[in-house]
DNA sequence: TTAAAACTATATAGCCACTATAAGGTCAAT
DNA sequence: ATTGACCTTATAGTGGCTATATAGTTTTAA
């Protein structure tokens, strides 16, 4: 099949199609006479793979790992899961980051309502004095 | 004073100084006969201005906004309010996604132990079918 | 049969908010 | 006189695409 095809059975554009392969992780196809690039039900598979790693935020760099683990089928499977635990890991602290984030905003938020003068606005006042912490 | 004692005294690097500069959220200061930026202290504020924005995740785009209501203190400050809702709605459902995310790390993580090979490592299997829901 | 459309190719730039590097000028202290 | 700390501009890199420009190829419709 050719890069069109391929990008609508796995749901991702052309143009990114063509950047996994220029990031090696997506082999090289076969081209034909005038150039264009000819796929296997491999490459679906392959690019799917990416596509599920992607969709839980793995970076391409940890795709690319794993595609190394695919590899070698006779190691032990620690380092995957590391992998994956360091991953949720990140996952978590960007949680806790953000809900510690999203009370400050409501906190400021709440010190205003919509009636005032911007030179009264308590939300800008609050984010011009010093007591804001980092 | 000079870059580096702003930078200093607000916690940024001085790059960072002359980018906001270049965006247009730091007015141009005056120059040194030798060419060196004279900051004072209002430049001061209006930096920490920007990096109390900046630690609540508030845009460049965002904060351009914010000063420009600043410079027109007699309008109601309804859309300063707005963009705070707005803002929080987005942090809001960044955190949703997040913990989406996460459940599903943690499911795919529960699969596997730590002592299969990695050919029979049940991690990668969940990666590579179909059944993940997008 | 030809003209339009839909497809393919490469190369390059843009997004965001910085951060890093290079190559050089200025100034104070030793 | 030289070291070191500071300053200047310009340019490139980060990540994961996405958009644009330019051109060649194939398919479809008139």
């Amino acid at each position: 099949m050719r890069i069109g095809q391929l990008a609508r059975s796995v749901g991702v554009d052309t143009q990114t199609i063509r950047f996994y392969e220029r990031e090696g992780l997506l082999p090289p196809p076969e081209r034909q006479d005038n150039g264009y690039r000819i796929y296997t039900e491999r490459h679906v598979e392959r690019l799917a793979f990416i596509r599920r790693c992607r969709i839980l935020e793995l970076s391409l760099a940890e795709i690319h790992e794993l595609q190394r683990y695919q590899g070698a089928p006779h190691q032990p499977c620690r380092a995957i899961n590391t992998l994956l635990d360091d991953h949720i890991a990140q996952v978590r602290s960007q949680i806790t980051d953000l809900q510690v984030l999203e009370k400050q905003l409501v906190s400021l938020r709440a010190s205003c309502n919509d009636d005032r003068d911007i030179g009264a606005c308590r939300v800008l006042e609050g984010l011009s004095e010093e007591s804001m912490q980092q």
